[in-house]
DNA sequence: TGCCAGGCCCTCTTTAGGGCCTT
């Protein structure tokens, strides 16, 4: 089965279009359901980090301001992807920031994202809720590092696309559950996902 | 200091409103 990048950013705030920029990007390569690479960077775009990033994150400005530029982590991220397909929890919102940086540098970032929040409504409507620290320790997926730092929610993203992929294929019998079914689910109806995989396992 | 977005999805809905999720 082909790569998967599963990228998390950690930013100012939540959103591009109000002047948040990104502090930190992760980027974990996933082939058959095991971490094969590792991209991971603050990133410095020459903006302050309020108190509450900082108390939720961790990072600092001291931190940001030590990083390299953000254009050239970009790049470099980007160089990483490789034109991958791409999944982040909650994609819209790292979608956001993936294309708005990008953009900064003068790159397309319109590539292919699969969400696993939307993938976790429909596989697994009985979850007290769909954070990416719940629906880890639902599946007792391992955690390695501090939540809400890039590299470490990137990774719990990861195995938690690992955990649907097996989950796909043991209780769903979809033998490539690979990044165009989980594009196909994520726009289906959670009426209609039954008949969805049923039809995928079957092609 | 306090505030900001936006797509998805549910329901006491569809000519709408509000919670979830991300930082």
């Amino acid at each position: 089965m082909s790569p998967i990048a599963i990228i998390d950013f950690e930013t100012t705030g939540i959103s591009p279009n109000m002047g948040d920029r990104a502090t930190e990007v992760a980027i974990v390569m996933l082939e058959g359901g095991q971490v094969v690479d590792r991209y991971q960077s603050l990133m410095n775009a020459g903006v302050r980090v309020n108190s509450f990033i900082t108390q939720l994150t961790g990072i600092t400005n001291e931190m940001v301001q030590a990083a390299p530029p953000a254009e050239q982590v970009m790049r470099d991220a980007a160089r990483f992807v490789a034109g991958r397909p791409m999944v982040a929890h909650n994609a819209a919102f790292d979608k956001k920031f993936w294309q708005a940086e990008l953009a900064r540098c003068g790159q397309d970032g319109s590539h292919a994202f699969a969400c696993t929040l939307l993938l976790s409504r429909r596989l697994y409507p009985q979850a007290p809720n769909h954070k990416l620290g719940t629906l880890a320790a639902l599946h007792h997926l391992p955690s390695s590092g501090r939540a809400h730092r890039a590299l470490a929610d990137a990774e719990m993203a990861a195995h938690l696309l690992a955990q649907m992929q097996h989950d796909l294929k043991t209780r769903y019998g979809c033998t490539q559950a690979d990044h165009a079914l989980l594009m196909g689910l994520q726009r289906t109806s959670r009426h209609m996902v039954g008949s969805y995989l049923k039809q995928r396992a079957g092609a």
